[in-house]
DNA sequence: TCCTCTCCTTGCTT
DNA sequence: AAAGCAAGGAGAG
Protein backbone atom coordinates (compact mmCIF):
# COMPACT_ATOMS: atom_id res chain seq x y z
CA UNK A 1 0.00 0.00 0.00
CA UNK A 2 1.31 3.12 -1.10
CA UNK A 3 -0.22 6.42 -0.27
CA UNK A 4 -0.39 9.60 -2.87
CA UNK A 5 -1.29 12.98 -1.37
CA UNK A 6 -3.54 15.22 -3.63
CA UNK A 7 -4.51 19.05 -3.62
CA UNK A 8 -7.49 19.85 -1.14
CA UNK A 9 -9.24 20.92 -4.50
CA UNK A 10 -8.77 17.77 -6.96
CA UNK A 11 -9.80 15.66 -3.63
CA UNK A 12 -13.16 17.64 -3.11
CA UNK A 13 -13.86 16.61 -6.49
CA UNK A 14 -13.27 12.95 -6.38
CA UNK A 15 -16.54 10.94 -5.05
CA UNK A 16 -15.72 7.23 -5.90
CA UNK A 17 -18.81 6.02 -4.95
CA UNK A 18 -20.72 8.09 -7.54
CA UNK A 19 -18.39 8.09 -9.96
CA UNK A 20 -17.48 3.92 -10.17
CA UNK A 21 -20.89 2.51 -9.71
CA UNK A 22 -22.46 4.93 -11.91
CA UNK A 23 -23.31 2.92 -15.22
CA UNK A 24 -19.71 4.46 -17.00
CA UNK A 25 -17.89 1.67 -15.74
CA UNK A 26 -18.74 -2.02 -14.17
CA UNK A 27 -15.94 -4.15 -13.21
CA UNK A 28 -15.33 -1.91 -10.08
CA UNK A 29 -16.36 -3.72 -6.47
CA UNK A 30 -17.00 -1.97 -3.28
CA UNK A 31 -15.06 -4.40 -0.30
CA UNK A 32 -14.41 -3.33 3.11
CA UNK A 33 -10.35 -2.75 2.08
CA UNK A 34 -11.80 -0.25 -0.10
CA UNK A 35 -13.04 -0.06 -4.42
CA UNK A 36 -11.14 -3.29 -6.29
CA UNK A 37 -11.08 -2.89 -9.98
CA UNK A 38 -8.70 -3.98 -13.24
CA UNK A 39 -6.99 -1.65 -14.85
CA UNK A 40 -5.50 -3.07 -18.26
CA UNK A 41 -3.33 -5.95 -16.45
CA UNK A 42 -3.20 -4.84 -13.10
CA UNK A 43 -5.96 -5.42 -10.15
CA UNK A 44 -6.16 -2.13 -7.85
CA UNK A 45 -7.59 -1.55 -4.61
CA UNK A 46 -8.35 2.13 -4.04
CA UNK A 47 -9.07 4.27 -0.68
CA UNK A 48 -9.29 7.85 -0.52
CA UNK A 49 -8.31 9.01 2.51
CA UNK A 50 -7.51 12.43 4.30
CA UNK A 51 -5.08 14.26 2.34
CA UNK A 52 -4.69 11.76 -0.83
CA UNK A 53 -5.24 8.33 -2.09
CA UNK A 54 -4.37 4.26 -0.49
CA UNK A 55 -3.45 2.47 -3.75
CA UNK A 56 -2.47 -1.04 -3.50
CA UNK A 57 -1.91 -3.21 -6.95
CA UNK A 58 -0.69 -6.43 -8.54
CA UNK A 59 1.26 -7.78 -10.32
CA UNK A 60 2.63 -3.76 -11.02
CA UNK A 61 3.67 -1.66 -7.88
CA UNK A 62 1.36 1.42 -7.45
CA UNK A 63 4.13 3.63 -8.46
CA UNK A 64 3.60 2.52 -11.82
CA UNK A 65 0.16 2.35 -11.72
CA UNK A 66 -0.95 5.52 -10.31
CA UNK A 67 -0.77 7.45 -13.04
CA UNK A 68 -2.72 5.16 -15.13
CA UNK A 69 -5.04 5.55 -12.26
CA UNK A 70 -5.08 9.43 -12.48
CA UNK A 71 -5.15 9.01 -16.42
CA UNK A 72 -8.83 6.58 -15.35
CA UNK A 73 -10.03 9.23 -13.33
CA UNK A 74 -9.45 12.48 -15.87
CA UNK A 75 -7.48 13.85 -12.89
CA UNK A 76 -6.31 15.82 -15.85
CA UNK A 77 -9.65 17.92 -16.33
CA UNK A 78 -10.62 20.45 -14.31
CA UNK A 79 -13.40 19.97 -12.99
CA UNK A 80 -14.17 23.26 -11.34
CA UNK A 81 -14.04 25.09 -14.37
CA UNK A 82 -15.74 22.43 -16.34
CA UNK A 83 -18.49 22.70 -14.20
CA UNK A 84 -18.70 25.98 -14.02
CA UNK A 85 -19.31 26.25 -17.98
CA UNK A 86 -22.13 23.76 -18.51
CA UNK A 87 -23.62 25.35 -15.16
CA UNK A 88 -25.90 27.08 -17.70
CA UNK A 89 -29.19 26.82 -15.84
CA UNK A 90 -31.08 26.13 -12.78
CA UNK A 91 -31.86 22.23 -13.44
CA UNK A 92 -28.54 21.58 -14.45
CA UNK A 93 -27.37 23.65 -11.73
CA UNK A 94 -29.30 21.38 -9.00
CA UNK A 95 -27.62 18.34 -10.71
CA UNK A 96 -24.09 19.17 -10.55
CA UNK A 97 -24.84 20.83 -6.89
CA UNK A 98 -25.55 17.53 -6.12
CA UNK A 99 -22.74 15.59 -7.49
CA UNK A 100 -19.76 17.33 -7.05
CA UNK A 101 -17.28 14.86 -7.06
CA UNK A 102 -18.98 12.65 -10.24
CA UNK A 103 -15.97 12.25 -12.71
CA UNK A 104 -16.39 10.97 -16.27
CA UNK A 105 -13.76 8.06 -16.59
CA UNK A 106 -11.05 7.90 -19.38
CA UNK A 107 -11.95 4.32 -20.05
CA UNK A 108 -10.15 1.27 -21.85
CA UNK A 109 -12.17 2.02 -25.91
CA UNK A 110 -12.11 -2.00 -26.41
CA UNK A 111 -13.51 -2.70 -23.00
CA UNK A 112 -15.95 0.46 -22.85
CA UNK A 113 -17.37 -1.13 -26.49
CA UNK A 114 -18.08 -4.09 -25.52
CA UNK A 115 -19.66 -3.17 -22.00
CA UNK A 116 -22.35 -0.84 -23.86
CA UNK A 117 -22.88 -3.46 -26.71
CA UNK A 118 -23.74 -5.52 -23.42
CA UNK A 119 -26.05 -2.82 -22.19
CA UNK A 120 -29.04 -2.77 -24.86
CA UNK A 121 -31.75 -3.52 -22.76
CA UNK A 122 -30.09 -4.18 -19.83
CA UNK A 123 -29.44 -3.13 -16.33
CA UNK A 124 -26.21 -2.08 -14.55
CA UNK A 125 -25.94 -5.23 -12.43
CA UNK A 126 -26.67 -7.41 -15.43
CA UNK A 127 -24.02 -5.48 -17.43
CA UNK A 128 -21.56 -5.93 -14.50
CA UNK A 129 -22.52 -9.79 -13.79
CA UNK A 130 -21.72 -9.92 -18.05
CA UNK A 131 -18.38 -8.38 -18.06
CA UNK A 132 -17.03 -10.32 -15.68
CA UNK A 133 -18.42 -13.61 -16.82
CA UNK A 134 -16.41 -12.37 -20.19
CA UNK A 135 -13.20 -11.56 -17.92
CA UNK A 136 -13.29 -14.86 -15.94
CA UNK A 137 -14.00 -16.50 -18.81
CA UNK A 138 -11.50 -15.54 -21.43
CA UNK A 139 -8.58 -13.14 -19.50
CA UNK A 140 -5.76 -13.75 -17.67
CA UNK A 141 -5.61 -14.70 -13.69
CA UNK A 142 -4.57 -12.09 -11.13
CA UNK A 143 -4.24 -13.08 -7.67
CA UNK A 144 -4.61 -10.09 -5.45
CA UNK A 145 -4.39 -11.27 -1.63
CA UNK A 146 -7.31 -13.40 -0.81
CA UNK A 147 -9.29 -12.71 -4.42
CA UNK A 148 -8.64 -13.33 -7.53
CA UNK A 149 -9.68 -10.91 -10.49
CA UNK A 150 -9.22 -11.62 -14.69
CA UNK A 151 -8.03 -9.01 -17.05
CA UNK A 152 -10.18 -8.20 -19.41
CA UNK A 153 -9.63 -9.84 -22.92
CA UNK A 154 -8.83 -8.12 -25.96
CA UNK A 155 -10.25 -9.15 -29.50
CA UNK A 156 -7.68 -11.05 -30.62
CA UNK A 157 -8.15 -13.70 -27.69
CA UNK A 158 -11.85 -13.63 -28.15
CA UNK A 159 -11.45 -13.93 -31.95
CA UNK A 160 -12.31 -17.50 -32.12
CA UNK A 161 -15.18 -17.72 -29.58
CA UNK A 162 -18.49 -18.52 -30.78
CA UNK A 163 -21.88 -16.74 -30.56
CA UNK A 164 -23.10 -19.70 -28.66
CA UNK A 165 -19.87 -19.57 -25.81
CA UNK A 166 -21.27 -15.76 -25.30
CA UNK A 167 -24.55 -16.53 -25.19
CA UNK A 168 -24.17 -18.82 -22.35
CA UNK A 169 -21.96 -16.06 -20.40
CA UNK A 170 -25.33 -14.69 -20.43
CA UNK A 171 -25.37 -11.91 -23.14
CA UNK A 172 -28.83 -12.95 -24.85
CA UNK A 173 -29.90 -11.74 -28.43
CA UNK A 174 -26.50 -9.08 -27.98
CA UNK A 175 -23.86 -12.45 -28.66
CA UNK A 176 -23.90 -11.86 -32.37
CA UNK A 177 -23.31 -8.17 -32.25
CA UNK A 178 -19.78 -8.94 -30.32
CA UNK A 179 -19.35 -11.84 -32.87
CA UNK A 180 -18.89 -8.96 -35.10
CA UNK A 181 -17.28 -6.48 -33.08
CA UNK A 182 -14.56 -8.72 -31.83
CA UNK A 183 -13.64 -9.40 -35.95
CA UNK A 184 -14.07 -5.93 -36.48
CA UNK A 185 -11.47 -4.70 -34.23
CA UNK A 186 -9.15 -7.14 -34.98
CA UNK A 187 -9.03 -6.96 -38.73
CA UNK A 188 -9.31 -3.41 -39.20
CA UNK A 189 -10.51 -1.07 -36.91
CA UNK A 190 -8.01 0.56 -34.54
CA UNK A 191 -10.02 2.19 -31.91
CA UNK A 192 -7.38 3.51 -29.91
CA UNK A 193 -6.46 6.06 -32.92
CA UNK A 194 -10.16 7.11 -32.51
CA UNK A 195 -9.07 8.83 -29.87
CA UNK A 196 -7.57 11.21 -31.82
CA UNK A 197 -10.01 11.83 -34.52
CA UNK A 198 -12.77 14.28 -34.26
CA UNK A 199 -16.37 13.41 -32.96
CA UNK A 200 -17.56 13.64 -36.14
CA UNK A 201 -15.20 11.69 -37.83
CA UNK A 202 -15.64 8.85 -35.25
CA UNK A 203 -19.47 8.44 -35.46
CA UNK A 204 -19.83 6.60 -38.82
CA UNK A 205 -16.81 4.04 -37.95
CA UNK A 206 -18.63 3.20 -34.73
CA UNK A 207 -22.08 3.14 -35.97
CA UNK A 208 -20.68 0.21 -38.78
CA UNK A 209 -20.30 -1.93 -36.08
CA UNK A 210 -23.48 -4.38 -35.80
CA UNK A 211 -25.84 -3.58 -32.28
CA UNK A 212 -24.12 -0.05 -31.89
CA UNK A 213 -26.29 2.95 -33.08
CA UNK A 214 -26.18 6.60 -31.75
CA UNK A 215 -26.76 6.11 -28.16
CA UNK A 216 -23.83 3.32 -27.85
CA UNK A 217 -21.59 5.13 -29.55
CA UNK A 218 -22.38 8.60 -27.77
CA UNK A 219 -21.05 5.92 -24.52
CA UNK A 220 -18.06 4.51 -26.30
CA UNK A 221 -16.83 8.09 -27.45
CA UNK A 222 -17.48 10.10 -24.36
CA UNK A 223 -15.94 7.29 -21.93
CA UNK A 224 -13.17 6.15 -23.67
CA UNK A 225 -11.99 8.13 -26.77
CA UNK A 226 -11.99 11.83 -25.26
CA UNK A 227 -15.01 13.29 -26.85
CA UNK A 228 -16.59 15.09 -24.16
CA UNK A 229 -19.14 16.59 -26.11
CA UNK A 230 -20.99 13.40 -26.88
CA UNK A 231 -24.05 13.01 -25.45
CA UNK A 232 -25.84 9.92 -24.70
CA UNK A 233 -29.89 9.92 -24.28
CA UNK A 234 -31.31 6.64 -22.50
CA UNK A 235 -34.72 6.62 -20.69
CA UNK A 236 -32.95 8.11 -17.58
CA UNK A 237 -31.41 11.02 -19.39
CA UNK A 238 -34.51 11.32 -21.80
CA UNK A 239 -36.85 11.11 -18.81
CA UNK A 240 -34.56 14.27 -17.26
CA UNK A 241 -35.09 16.04 -20.26
CA UNK A 242 -38.89 15.38 -20.76
CA UNK A 243 -39.71 16.34 -17.01
CA UNK A 244 -36.88 19.66 -16.92
CA UNK A 245 -36.65 20.98 -20.67
CA UNK A 246 -39.58 19.98 -22.23
CA UNK A 247 -39.37 22.57 -24.83
CA UNK A 248 -36.97 19.94 -26.35
CA UNK A 249 -38.97 17.11 -25.15
CA UNK A 250 -40.19 16.19 -28.52
CA UNK A 251 -36.82 16.22 -30.29
CA UNK A 252 -35.17 13.71 -32.18
CA UNK A 253 -32.38 11.72 -30.72
CA UNK A 254 -30.14 13.85 -33.50
CA UNK A 255 -31.49 17.02 -32.57
CA UNK A 256 -31.00 16.46 -28.58
CA UNK A 257 -27.62 15.70 -29.48
CA UNK A 258 -27.31 19.28 -31.26
CA UNK A 259 -29.46 21.07 -28.76
CA UNK A 260 -26.75 19.55 -26.11
CA UNK A 261 -23.97 20.89 -27.72
CA UNK A 262 -25.12 24.69 -28.60
CA UNK A 263 -26.99 24.45 -24.63
CA UNK A 264 -23.86 22.67 -22.60
CA UNK A 265 -21.04 23.17 -24.69
CA UNK A 266 -18.29 21.73 -25.64
CA UNK A 267 -18.14 19.22 -22.04
CA UNK A 268 -22.19 18.57 -22.88
CA UNK A 269 -21.17 14.65 -22.09
CA UNK A 270 -20.31 16.27 -18.62
CA UNK A 271 -23.83 17.73 -18.34
CA UNK A 272 -25.20 14.05 -19.44
CA UNK A 273 -23.47 12.59 -16.64
CA UNK A 274 -25.08 14.96 -13.95
CA UNK A 275 -28.78 14.81 -15.48
CA UNK A 276 -28.24 10.96 -15.58
CA UNK A 277 -27.01 10.29 -12.04
CA UNK A 278 -29.54 13.21 -10.64
CA UNK A 279 -32.79 11.87 -12.22
CA UNK A 280 -31.64 7.82 -11.61
CA UNK A 281 -30.95 8.49 -7.78
CA UNK A 282 -32.41 11.64 -6.71
CA UNK A 283 -36.31 10.82 -8.73
CA UNK A 284 -38.63 13.37 -10.21
CA UNK A 285 -38.52 16.72 -9.52
CA UNK A 286 -40.99 18.93 -11.13
CA UNK A 287 -39.17 21.89 -12.78
CA UNK A 288 -41.08 24.54 -10.77
CA UNK A 289 -38.90 23.59 -7.88
CA UNK A 290 -36.16 24.84 -9.69
CA UNK A 291 -37.33 28.40 -9.79
CA UNK A 292 -33.88 30.09 -8.17
C1' DT B 1 -35.42 10.97 -44.90
C1' DC B 2 -37.81 10.22 -40.83
C1' DC B 3 -41.21 8.18 -37.67
C1' DT B 4 -43.38 4.03 -35.49
C1' DC B 5 -43.83 -0.68 -34.40
C1' DT B 6 -42.09 -5.19 -33.17
C1' DC B 7 -38.80 -8.36 -31.94
C1' DC B 8 -34.71 -9.76 -29.65
C1' DT B 9 -32.64 -12.36 -24.20
C1' DT B 10 -32.52 -12.52 -19.39
C1' DG B 11 -32.57 -11.51 -14.69
C1' DC B 12 -33.84 -8.44 -11.11
C1' DT B 13 -37.67 -5.87 -9.00
C1' DT B 14 -42.34 -5.02 -7.41
C1' DA C 1 -46.32 -14.61 -8.78
C1' DA C 2 -47.09 -12.34 -13.15
C1' DA C 3 -45.69 -8.17 -15.03
C1' DG C 4 -42.64 -4.48 -15.53
C1' DC C 5 -38.33 -2.82 -16.50
C1' DA C 6 -33.45 -2.27 -17.68
C1' DA C 7 -27.42 3.33 -19.93
C1' DG C 8 -30.97 -0.05 -27.42
C1' DG C 9 -30.59 -1.69 -32.17
C1' DA C 10 -32.29 -3.58 -36.49
C1' DG C 11 -35.59 -4.30 -39.82
C1' DA C 12 -40.14 -3.61 -41.85
C1' DG C 13 -43.67 -0.69 -43.26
Amino acid sequence: MVFFPLAPEVLSKIDLDSTLYSGQSFRWRSTEQGHCGVLGDDVLRINLIGGGVDLQSAPSDPEYVFPRLASYLRLDDDLTAIQNEIDVDSRIHWAIDSYRGLRLLRQDPWECLVAFICSATSNIPRISRTMEAIAGAYGSPIDFGSERRYTFPGPERLIDVSERAFRELGMGFRARYLVSAVEMVHQKFDLMRMREYSYEETYPLLLQFPGVGEKIADCTMLFSLEKLRAFPIDRWVHRAISEWYPEVSSFSYRDLQNWAFDYFGSYAGYAQMYLFHARRTLGHINASAFAK
